[in-house]
Formats: structure tokens, sequence, C-alpha cells
DNA sequence: AGCACGCCGACT
DNA sequence: GTCGGCGTGCTC
């Protein structure tokens, strides 16, 4: 007697059986939602397959019945059913959270059996400009008759990576890519990081292709999600543009994925209650579609450099700037040398010199100073103690206005105070001056000039990043300064001068990637600069002029920074030469959770080939970087392995102990190929 | 994750 | 005497 096996949205690491009623199993195909009784309650189920024999461990009088198919149309296609099964095999996730984050919420709940009806508001998306297919230059259209030819092969590999320096014009080629797949009617997925996704760029790929597509990002109302989501299974929407969860989109013949920014971090986070790799995910769901995987950026994850250079993925280059234009000349300002004018705490001579300059020609400049809030923290001189957040191991922010002491980690709030809390004395001051401070700055030496602010703070007005990104275009604004958002993707023409206030920032965290994040971030900021007519200029403020990282950033050279640090890596075992998984353990209780980690770490000892493996490293437990967070310590383990197998092992051990083993009030998280360790 | 069952404090 | 605190245990 058959039985359904089904995936039901609960944390669960299994699937449930189900008997068929036999008025429902003529109807029953695999991806249907189906209402299935769970303990007492109805609640949506994913039919996965059909099973003959009665799993071991059941009683058959114990199983209960499907109740509903819900729909005639399987939600879920084969291959999507495969996609999602990697996914919850490979990064550990219980198959039922993983079929759900695939989901608009909507169709996962028991009621709301209808498809939503549209509170008909006509997608204007009106403003369309800049529909003219721009002109390719040599090597844009190489790359794009790389990728047409390379998609109508049978075999081989269909993934590549476009390695184009800032303003080579990638986006062109993958809008005139997209088109290419639509002729052929097929489908196209456009994931781009959070912080791409710009009016700008939805507007420029919406009136290029001349249809409506679909947009997916997080401010999206659930109605509009599932309207989206059946306007796509439908066939009336033929493109997703969006972020990780449009990696979803329930398309019937996929012909590419196209990843732009790829090396971007927003890609690795967790969705719908599990951590994926959006880049890495999407290269699974091209081959199981048979689509064409583009990955683009300008600075390459050394993950995707290195698949490239071991033939594992097509590498196309980009060397030069769509427009003509050059890229911009760099220097670093070695700050040691630098005698700061008195008042003077975030900008050098030399950088203020050029922004006078600068100012004087009518040109733009563009700030970056990945700080928020007015100083990193407020010290007290005489004891030496630095104000802490009483729930995260990290120090306070000072904001200036509103005025307030801000954990930028939990969000906790308090009032800035007189004096210093442990030893009574005044003599509190600010240090690590973040970008509230550098705007004081700038209006004290330029009052007259236009200077505009851009970060989490400001930039959670709507209105407010729209304007100031309409405002740069006209010309108004004589200075921006900013945090990450100012750094990335945006194109603005009239900038010349690229200032960052301070390049050790990110330099120093206890992460092995802190080089290559490092890199990255210049590269891209200084992007920015010079990419009209105007030649551009770059200037980077720091304590290490020597480092490599920035010297390979002012050179432009990717090459050499990529040896170098590969190099390293693999010296070190570290990706991409291997993987790396971290464990985390997190509770209120400090020795309980050290305690938890030590018996965690003695229980994986004992596992037959683990100890003295060729194939895994267990590194820890120790504190995590960042000790305690919204109240709750954290241990970790990382490990190190490059046998898929036996990590799987590994991993499934961990969760068994963690199913088992943990004490109360515990919380184990495995983050396969974690890319933050913090 | 939910949601129930189950044993100990302050309330109509 | 009960309402309800959240510990712990289960879900085909």
């Amino acid at each position: 007697m058959p039985y359904a096996q089904v995936a039901v949205a609960c944390p669960l690491h299994q699937v449930f059986t189900y008997i068929i009623p036999e008025n429902l199993a003529a109807q029953l195909k695999p991806g249907q939602r189906l209402v299935v009784p769970f303990r007492k309650k109805e609640v949506i189920g994913f039919f996965l397959s059909i099973t003959t024999e009665l799993p071991p461990g059941l009683d058959e009088k114990k199983l209960k019945e499907i109740i509903e198919i819900r729909d005639e149309v399987p939600v879920f296609s084969e291959k999507m059913i495969r996609f999602l099964l990697w996914l919850s095999d490979y990064y550990m996730a219980p198959i039922g959270t993983v079929c759900a984050a695939a989901l608009p919420s909507k169709l996962c709940q028991v009621k709301s059996k209808n498809a939503a009806k549209p509170r008909v508001k006509e997608d204007d998306h009106a403003h369309f400009h800049q529909k003219d297919v721009l002109n390719l230059n040599g090597e844009q259209q190489a790359a794009l008759d790389f990728l047409i030819g390379q998609h109508s092969k049978e075999d081989g590999p269909r993934t590549a990576l476009i390695h184009g320096i800032t303003g080579s014009g990638k986006t062109e080629v993958y809008l005139q890519f997209i088109t290419e797949i639509l002729k052929k009617d097929q489908q196209a997925i456009l994931l781009v990081p959070e912080i791409g996704l710009t009016p700008q760029l939805i507007g420029r790929v919406q009136s290029r292709l001349d249809e409506e597509i679909a947009v997916y990002h997080s401010g999206l109302t659930e109605t509009q999600r599932q309207l989206y989501w059946e306007k796509m299974r439908q066939g009336k929407l033929r493109v997703a543009v969006g972020t990780r969860s449009a990696l979803f989109a329930p398309f019937q013949n996929l012909g590419a994925i196209i990843i732009d920014e790829e090396h971007d971090g927003s890609y690795k986070q967790g969705d719908g209650g599990f951590f994926y790799h959006a880049r890495d995910a999407a290269i699974v769901r091209g081959k199981l579609e048979g689509a064409t995987v583009v990955l683009g950026s300008a600075t390459p994850s050394l993950e995707s450099f290195h698949n490239a250079k071991q033939g594992k993925y097509h590498y196309i280059q980009l060397s030069e700037r769509a427009t003509g234009a050059k890229l911009p000349e760099v220097s670093l300002i070695d700050l040691r040398q630098e005698k700061f004018a008195p008042g003077s705490k975030t900008l050098s001579p030399t950088l203020k010199n050029a922004i006078s300059e600068n100012l004087y020609r009518g040109e733009q400049t563009l700030l970056f100073l990945n700080r928020r809030g007015y100083a990193h923290f407020i010290i007290c001189e005489d004891c030496g103690k630095a104000m802490e957040c009483p729930n995260c191991a990290i120090t306070l922010t000072y904001h200036k206005n509103p005025s307030a002491l801000v954990c930028h980690y939990c969000d906790y709030r308090a009032q800035v105070l007189e004096s210093c809390p442990h030893c009574k004395s005044s003599a509190l001051k600010p240090l690590g001056q973040g970008t509230e401070a550098l705007e004081e700055e700038l209006r004290a030496f330029f009052p007259e000039a236009k200077v505009m602010r851009l970060d989490r703070d400001t930039a959670g007005k709507r209105d407010h990043r729209n304007n100031v990104l309409h405002q740069m275009k006209k010309g108004t604004v004589d200075i921006l300064l900013g945090t990450q958002i100012v750094a990335k993707g945006h194109d603005f023409p009239n900038v010349t001068l690229v200032g960052v206030i301070l390049a050790d920032a990110s330099l120093h965290l206890p992460d092995f990637r802190s080089a290559e994040r490092t890199f990255q971030l210049l590269t891209q900021v200084a992007g920015r600069s010079g990419r009209a007519d105007k030649p551009g200029k770059v200037l980077i403020q720091t304590f290490h002029p020597e480092h490599f990282s920035l010297l390979c950033a002012r050179d432009h050279q990717f090459e050499t920074f990529s040896a170098k640090e590969l190099q390293s890596r693999q010296d070190l075992d570290y990706p991409p030469f291997s993987r790396l998984t971290q464990i985390r353990l997190q509770g209120i209780s400090e020795q309980n959770v050290e305690e938890t980690a030590l018996s965690l770490k003695k229980f994986l000892s004992n596992l037959s080939g683990i100890s003295g493996s060729h194939f895994l490293h267990i590194l820890g437990p120790a504190p995590a970087p960042l000790t305690k967070v919204r109240g709750k310590y954290r241990w970790h383990f990382l490990v190190k392995s490059n046998n898929p197998k036996r990590l799987k092992h590994l991993l499934e051990q961990t969760r068994h102990f963690a199913q088992n083993h943990l004490p109360p009030k515990i919380q184990l998280s495995i983050d396969v190929d974690c890319l933050h360790l913090m």
C-alpha cells in the first residue's frame, strides 16, 4: 500500500508519512500542497513522493490521512523539488522550512484558500527611461556572444564569471543576454545584493525589456509577493529581479540566472529560517534546470575566481570602462605623517585640500566612512573604561543628533551620561569618529558647500535616499558622505573625487576574509570616481599604507591581490581550499554554554574517523569573537574539511547531539560555508 | 517552531 | 480554592 511522503513546515529534520485516501489517489502529484492533520491542527504539507513500504519505526494504525489536495497544478516542479531537497541536505535545514521559504507565506497557511485577487493597482513601475539598447564595446560584445553561444550548447559547464572592472557595463551585457533568453521562450532571474536593488535598476530593466517584471525585495507586501508568484507560474511574467528569495521564482523553462556583484556577502543570509548562499544555490538550480548561470563582479570572491581558474566556470574579462573613461588615480594618505588641524578629527590636510580644489572646480565629492553615529565609543579618560552595551559585548556608539548611546547590534539605547558610571569622573571622551562627526566637520570647514549624508540613520526615511540620489544626479550636492550605501553600485557620473576616511576599519577584524573584504570595499568605492568624461581621483586615509590589500586596491591589481591571498588561504587550508562550517552554541548562562561546548567537543572527538583525520579539522570550541549578543553568550567551533562525506557525517552527529544532549535554553546552530566568523 | 500537558505562587 | 507561570515533550 502506497503512502505519501510529506514535508511539513516545522523545524524537524524529517518527512512525515500519511495515508492516501482512495478518492484522492488519482489526483496526487509531487509538488502539490496538501492539508494534513498535524498534532491537533490542520497544516499545509508539501507532497514530495510516494513510498510503497511503510518507513521503519512507524505503526500503520497511528498514521493519519491526507485531508485535502490544495493545488491542481503543483506549486513545485520536479526540478524544484530536487533543488529544495539539495538545499535541505547541503545546508542542514529541515525540508519543511526550506519548502516554506521558497513560497509566498500566504501559500503556507491553511486559510486564505484562494489565490490573491489583486487590489488592482496597475503597475505604473511609468518613469521609463533609457529604453535604448546601448552599444556594446568589443569586450562586452564578445562576452555576450560567448554567453549566447554557451547557452545553445547541449552540455559542458554552464557557469560563467564575468570579471569586469567598475563601470565596464556588466549590466548592459546582462540585459542583452536576458533579451536573448526571452527570445528563446525561456525565463530569467537577475539576483542583486540588497543594496543594489534601486529604483534606478528596476526602471532600467523594466523599460529595456519592455514588459512587466517581477520585483522581489524585502519591502514587498505578502499580497504583492503572491501576485508576482502567481503571474510567474502562469507564464505571464518572464523575468524576476530581486534579492535572494527571487531565486525561487516558479518558472517552467528557466534559461538564465544572473548574480550581480556575486562577491557580496548579503547573498549569504537566513531568509526564511535557514542560511543559504544564494550564489552557490543558484549554480545548483542552474544545473538542475539546464540554465546558464552568470556571476558578475568587479571584485570576484576568491571562491569564484579560484573556480574560474580551475576551469569550473568560464572566465570572461571586461577590462575597459564602457564609456571609455580611465580608472581613477588612487593615492594612500599615511595618517601617521599627517598633521591634523585643531578641531579636525577625520579629515587630513591632504584630503581637505583635495576637497577644496574639487569644490572650486564645481565637481562632486564622495566620502566613505563605514561607521555611522558620532563616535564609535566613549571612553573615560580617568579610569579608561568604555561605555558598553549591557546585552552585547561591544561598545555603545555615541549619536549626537538625536542624542543617545546606541548598540549597533541589538539597538539598545541609553541616555548620554554626564559622568563615568565606574569612577564618576566627568572626563568622558568620544573616540572613533563616525559619519555624524564627519558631517559636522565638513559643514564647519566648507560652510558654503552643499553637504548630504546617507547612512542607515538617514536612509531610514525612504524619500531621503531617493532625494539624495536625485540631487546627486542633478549636481546640486557638492559633497555626499555615507557608509556602505554610498560605496556600491551607484552611478554618479559627476563624482571626480572619492575619499575613504579610514581604510583600516575593516582590516583588523578577527576574520580570515578581512583582507579580501577591505580590497573589495576599496575597489568598489574607488570605482565611484571619474565614471564619465572627467578623470577621477581617490584618496584613502590609513594608518597602514604598506598593507598589500591597500596597495593592490591603489594599483587596481586584482591579479596580484588574489594570487597573494589565495596562496595564504592555501597555506592555512582556508576556503576556497577547504570548506568551513561554523557550529555555534548560545544561551543566557555563560557557564552553561561553555560546559555544553566542552561536552560537544568530547562527543565529537569520540566519533570514529574524526580525531587525527586529514579530512577534518575541528577548531575550538572558543568564545565567538562577539562573545555576547542580545544577552546571549556564544561559543563556537569551526570545522575545516575537504571531504564532503566526512563533513556531512560530523554535522549529522552534531545535530544528533543537539537533539538528545542539549541542555534546555541552549541553542545550537550550524552555518555551512559560513561567511562571517563574527 | 507551536502547542499541549503538568506541577507550584498570588488572586477574584 | 483557581488562574497562570513557563519547563519538557511530541508532532506521521
